[in-house]
DNA sequence: AACCGAATTAAAAACGTTTTAGCTCCTGAC
DNA sequence: GTCAGGAGCTAAAACGTTTTTAATTCGGTT
């Protein structure tokens, strides 16, 4: 009942050999007899023999996990990236170990320290930077590192994340296409670099298009659906209204749905509204938000590849980025603005929703 | 640069005592001088002297680490209840280790050798169920288990739940108040005990209320949003339509509205729609689905707690239950039937939407 | 019959902890 | 002056692998 496995010892003894031929037997090891080789094999199996990875951990000084900072598993952007990355982690059964930082410092720190003392292969840090020492402590321990959606302050790590500016870029073409001139702009969370990546972005569009840069169009945003719905709020208390609203993620979009709605202002009737992520809900029927897509399981993808690279090759290699491609998907939260001067290019859009109230 | 971190041999030929002693004075083991043991934590914080995990797992036999099997982490009910557990877990500073199986049989029995060679200290595995020969390995492992929301057929592990029955007959009693006869019920994945539970509460609820059983009103999904968009449908091509429709779980009843939207059919004007497990964007003013809270979060706090203390206590103890209570929240997408005859007792629930179309 | 090289296998060291058993002082009691 | 006992420490074993080095076997050659 309670497990006496069996070791390398006990295998060795019921086929005969020394442990050493086990071991070698069992990593297909070309000095070991095909006979002998496939006895090990059968009685291991017979016996359910699996290696303690405890022992060989301490061994080889690996783990075979992999750990993965994240900030928020419960923010709908995340577990998409998650699954990306679990994919081809699995692929070399690997483990993940799920680090969910609350984006507490203290907490970030914690995780990395224990995610060191179990010698993990590599570490995966999600929409988040580590600080300075956690960054040296990490480097010190020669653990590969790939940092998603934010970049090492010193550019010294491998690193995946979206070209943010060709998306935002996007974006501001498509509404002014439609016709509107006043683009409002929620911004995402305070000293994030992507973040500031966007707003940069929708100011140099804006200035681009040659649009009125009016400042007070630009309104701060925390990346979480309230802060999306206040943030509509304040830009409709404005004695000039927008008529789009371009928000730095998806969440503050559809709070600023949320809002409008509540606000009794069509979307996208009176006002555009266009998110930045395309959440899995953004296409429900019923929200439907025009949005740029952000690819999140490539993304993980990607970062996993790079960190798989990075373990089995060269670490001193000069640090490698992969910037994926965003893409817009027009859905129905967007339309020409009310008093359409005259909309330019491109075909006229899928009117939103056929209005639910009759 | 590369990394040789400290062993406690380094540090013990620094404080000038015995690797014994440096164990026991960091362990705070009684028998080693106060003056000794600051000695050597003041040293072990200078070098930075962090134990080898792999060395103490391997002479202690334990991991300090959890295993949580789940089937997709991008369903969004998933990562509540992660973020539950990872929440208790982590005050133990124990670390969680991610298995996604995508509910493959496969998949799930490779992740489970592998949590077992680690030496997890306990396993948490959700909505799934092991199948009997993993199930025999874990135990004889001797690994402490839970189970969330699927029992283990012998009834042998802890587990956590929600009481199912009760939800469902909250939804019922309550459209049935609003005045509700014909009332659709959308079932969740084949074969799953939730799914089985949920759908053997709703008989029973309707044949408690004496209405019509019509067995045609009862129809398959799997838990997907895709699924509950054709069940939708299909139930609107009844000849008899019904005047509500309950889901077996939220992303159905999302798939539903979207499929209700498409066809023009008014949501509550014409057909009511109830959830269950209240996901995050289930509130969502454009959404605003009256749905059955099942508390996800709790529900992970629940099984971490419950697992930790079966590690932490006696293994032969008999298996324990926590089941959670549902509660229902009346949101915007229940309204009586169209030709109302009256209705009975409650509220008037808050009218949906104000249609933003015009 | 002795020897050689190749093919197999075995012995032993090492990985970094924790714990058990024992050692050395020291103090106080007789 | 001896002894008991406790405080503080240490030596050594053990945890289960992998790898390096050495030993053994076994044809085949001379």
């Amino acid at each position: 009942m309670s497990g006496v496995r069996p070791t390398i010892l006990d295998l060795a003894a019921l086929c005969g050999v020394s442990p050493a031929t086990v071991s070698n037997a069992l990593a297909d090891k070309p000095n070991v007899k095909a006979e002998t080789r496939d006895l090990v094999r059968r009685k291991a199996r017979e016996i359910g023999y699996h290696a303690s990875s405890a022992a060989r951990g301490l061994r080889l000084g690996r783990s075979w996990s992999i750990g993965l900072v994240v900030g928020d598993i419960a923010n709908p952007f995340v577990p998409d990236v998650v699954r990306g990355v679990e994919d081809v982690v699995w692929r070399e059964r690997k483990n993940l170990i799920l680090c969910n930082t609350d984006f507490q410092a203290e907490k970030k720190t914690a995780y990395v320290r224990s995610l060191l003392d179990k010698q993990i292969d590599g570490m995966i840090v999600l929409s988040q930077i580590l600080d300075a020492q956690d960054m040296e402590r990490v480097a010190a321990a020669g653990i590969p590192l790939v940092t998603v959606n934010r970049r090492a302050p010193d550019f010294s790590t491998d690193y995946v994340g979206i070209d943010n500016q060709s998306g935002v870029r996007m974006a501001v073409d498509y509404l002014v296409s439609l016709g509107h001139r006043r683009i409002a702009f929620v911004k995402g969370l305070f000293r994030s670099s992507s973040a500031d990546d966007r707003f940069a972005a929708y100011q140099a569009a804006v200035q681009a298009h040659g649009l009125d840069g009016d400042p007070s169009l630009a309104v701060q945003g925390d990346y979480s659906m309230e802060s999306g719905d206040s943030a509509a709020r304040s830009l409709m208390a404005l004695s000039q209204r927008p008529t789009a609203i371009l928000a730095a993620n998806d969440l503050m979009a559809l709070g600023a749905l949320g809002a409008l709605h509540d606000l009794g202002i069509r979307v996208p009737a009176d006002v555009s509204v266009v998110g930045f992520d395309n959440i899995q809900l953004a296409e429900h029927p019923l929200l439907n938000l025009t949005t740029i897509n952000h690819p999140k399981r490539e993304t993980g993808d990607a970062a996993a590849r790079l960190l798989l690279q990075r373990i089995a090759g060269d670490r001193n290699e000069p640090p490698r980025s992969v910037v994926l491609k965003p893409s817009l998907i027009v859905r129905g939260t967007t339309a020409p603005p009310p008093s359409t001067p005259k909309p330019r290019r491109r075909r006229p859009v899928t009117v939103r929703g056929t209005g639910d109230g009759g």
